[in-house]
DNA sequence: GTCTATACAACGATAGAC
DNA sequence: GTCTATCGTTGTATAGAC
């Protein structure tokens, strides 16, 4: 995993996941591969992006309940017909957005648990993790936020458990700097909601980031920062 | 306005402003009753109320858009036809909703303004007041949340503008206090936006807040603690 | 693999009886 | 004021040519 989450960095961040290109496109591809006609990964691939994309552009600006297939054939240039040999149905186009998701922020705080960091640097680890993450596959989280009550109910919990497990994550980190003596803390469970709410800010409140031309690292730090004044640490 | 905000208690609250009972539906009423064909006030507002609780247990559970009238139809009672002497279209009703929303929110935040208080009892006020209005009003700020972006876009930004004035009050009450001395804060501006996403979380996350046991007075006091703790006020 | 043409259900909205 | 019946439109999805 190269030398993240050692050096929390964008750039370290992008060499040990794969989250753009082609090579991701492959990877998304060969996820549902089952589910699709398309045999040839030549071609399938190419329009699974376009397909994958246009939907954020669409369902993203108006939701996707009131996006139409009809929108996404224009906007992808695909025929009606032929989104059917990629997607099954409109419902499970969002259903499978969710399960890619999902298993990638699997796959990266998984390796965050597995990390023999200390307190702080686990934190610092899990924050600024989460805001590259999300920098990078800002459309699939927003998408994901706004349309989870579309989807069936094991995969709303599943959404859910995962949120809390993230959660799990900076208390752990808390409690364990708590033994060590660093860290402060009357509600731990609290104080990781609260940074856990406003990781998701920066994809739920793009506009505002925008409108105060706050950078990610700046965003990221200035969490991480805060965190360490609600747990009384001194440097 | 009775006691509040120098006592932020939700008693306080409610004795202060009218969000519930006959006597707010009655308000809701009035507020669009040109846009409506019923004009006898004593059959219109039980139906109002019946119509707007049902699209909220809706839209809440599945999505506005997903949300047929038919549907609306069978949990209000109110056939079809009927359901069109109310509210026009149906994009009309959701309209409608953020409108009486924005509306009381506007208020509320307008008296937080011109009291003289000092920059804690602004902040606490702040945080409280927001906490028990979105207790009281949960169901109207999370549809309009989860909605806004199927709204016109002059709503839109009316929305977006209304958040921003009230980061705007938090920002007031930091620099105030910085100024006598009592806060120390770097980036009051993307403080002030962490707090309203810390606060937002109250109709956001209920589930979560559920699941933890966390009251609404706990969650509130916990908000408003660790923004002390950010300032480095101390007591 | 991709297209055009079309089936068929469901939607929002309205007319007119009561 | 409220209902039933129905209109026209638009949605998802599929069949079959190429």
């Amino acid at each position: 995993m190269a030398d993240w989450p050692q050096e929390t960095t964008i750039a370290a961040f992008k060499r040990a996941w794969t989250l753009e290109g082609e090579a991701f496109w492959t990877t998304v591809f060969s996820m549902h591969q089952g589910k699709m006609q398309i045999k040839s990964p030549k071609v399938a691939v190419a329009n699974l992006q376009k397909i994958f994309e246009a939907t954020f552009k669409l369902a993203n600006a108006k939701g996707f309940q009131a996006m139409t297939l009809r929108d996404l054939s224009r906007e992808t240039g695909i025929s009606m017909g032929g989104l059917y040999a990629y997607i099954g149905s409109k419902n499970e186009l969002a259903s499978v957005i969710e399960g890619v998701l999902r298993t990638y922020i699997d796959q990266v705080i998984g390796e965050l648990v597995n990390e023999g960091l200390d307190p702080i640097a686990r934190l610092r680890a899990s924050i600024f993790g989460e805001v590259f993450m999300i920098q990078i596959l800002n459309p699939w989280y927003y998408f994901c936020y706004m349309e989870l009550k579309g989807l069936d109910r094991e995969q709303q919990e599943q959404a859910l458990d995962l949120e809390l497990r993230f959660d799990s994550l900076l208390v752990d980190a808390i409690l364990a700097g708590m033994k060590q003596g660093q860290f402060s803390c009357e509600k731990p469970k609290l104080l990781a909601a609260s940074i856990t709410a406003q990781l998701q800010q920066w994809h739920l409140k793009q506009w505002k980031f925008k409108l105060q031309e706050v950078s990610m690292e700046e965003y990221a730090e200035h969490i991480f920062e805060n965190l360490l004044l609600c747990l009384s640490y001194r440097r």
